[in-house]
DNA sequence: CCTTCATCTTAGTACATGCTAATATTAGTG
DNA sequence: CACTAATATTAGCATGTACTAAGATGAAGG
């Protein structure tokens, strides 16, 4: 009726019939799957990946000021990215006078190298 | 493709290759970082994410009349869904007689593995 | 053939969202 | 204290996109 995803999501679990007693049907939680696809959701755009690739491919915490000119964008969507990818606990901040210093999660690490790992992997 | 962004960089710094130069700036190419970011995208979505675990979790292939009814949304939507899991290399299909079948990739499976793995390492 | 079933494809639309520009905050510095 | 630098926040907008509904395609069966 109205847009996406209308008001089927009312209980606790995510279809009509199904629902948690047989053979397939994953076994998350809905807070679980939530937050994968909030996750893949943040890193699923040119800025914020690239912006984890700068930050977690560098030796140490970087500043703001060095991501930003990398990344094409004005200063404030630059800003916005890494507040969603600390909200989404991709990276760590560390606060120094002016400056604030990202670095990944080891959750955000492990993410990044199974992309590298699994990229030469096309099919089976 | 990034909507707004009027025209005024000098070509950035991103969408040129900053191949092998540097210490920072990571080393991947444009065309990889595009693929990436494709798949996190497609899998940023509560109904592509979900088809992905059920066919993922299933023991054998499934076909698609029963991973309808457990996401909620239309046939049409379920099978846009499946679509772009395909083009994205996330799963595999074959076809038998009216039914398709569907498996996921290697890497589809990889991808889901990390973030069950990595859920409860909320920080070092 | 014509029908039915399973799936795909194609408009069209409502909504989400990433961006810019402008402004606000916070921290150093003269 | 004014001034500047670094970052955060906000409003508003243009675009992308996931969905529904409807029709198309293709395989099996009478």
């Amino acid at each position: 009726m109205k847009g996406q995803q209308t008001g089927n999501e009312t209980a606790g679990s995510h279809g009509i019939q199904e629902a948690d007693c047989c053979s397939v049907g994953h076994s998350l939680t809905d807070e679980e799957v939530a937050a994968d696809v909030q996750i893949l959701a943040t890193l699923g755009t040119d800025t914020r990946y690239e912006a984890l690739r700068f930050i977690a491919e560098a030796d140490d915490d970087v500043c703001v000021c060095e991501i930003e000119p990398s990344l094409g964008v004005s200063q404030g969507a630059v800003s916005q990215a890494l507040s969603r990818l600390f909200s989404d606990g991709l990276v760590e901040r560390r606060k120094e006078g002016r400056w604030r210093y990202y670095t990944a999660t080891p959750r955000a690490e492990r993410i990044l190298r199974v992309l590298d790992d699994t990229r030469s992997l096309d099919d089976d």
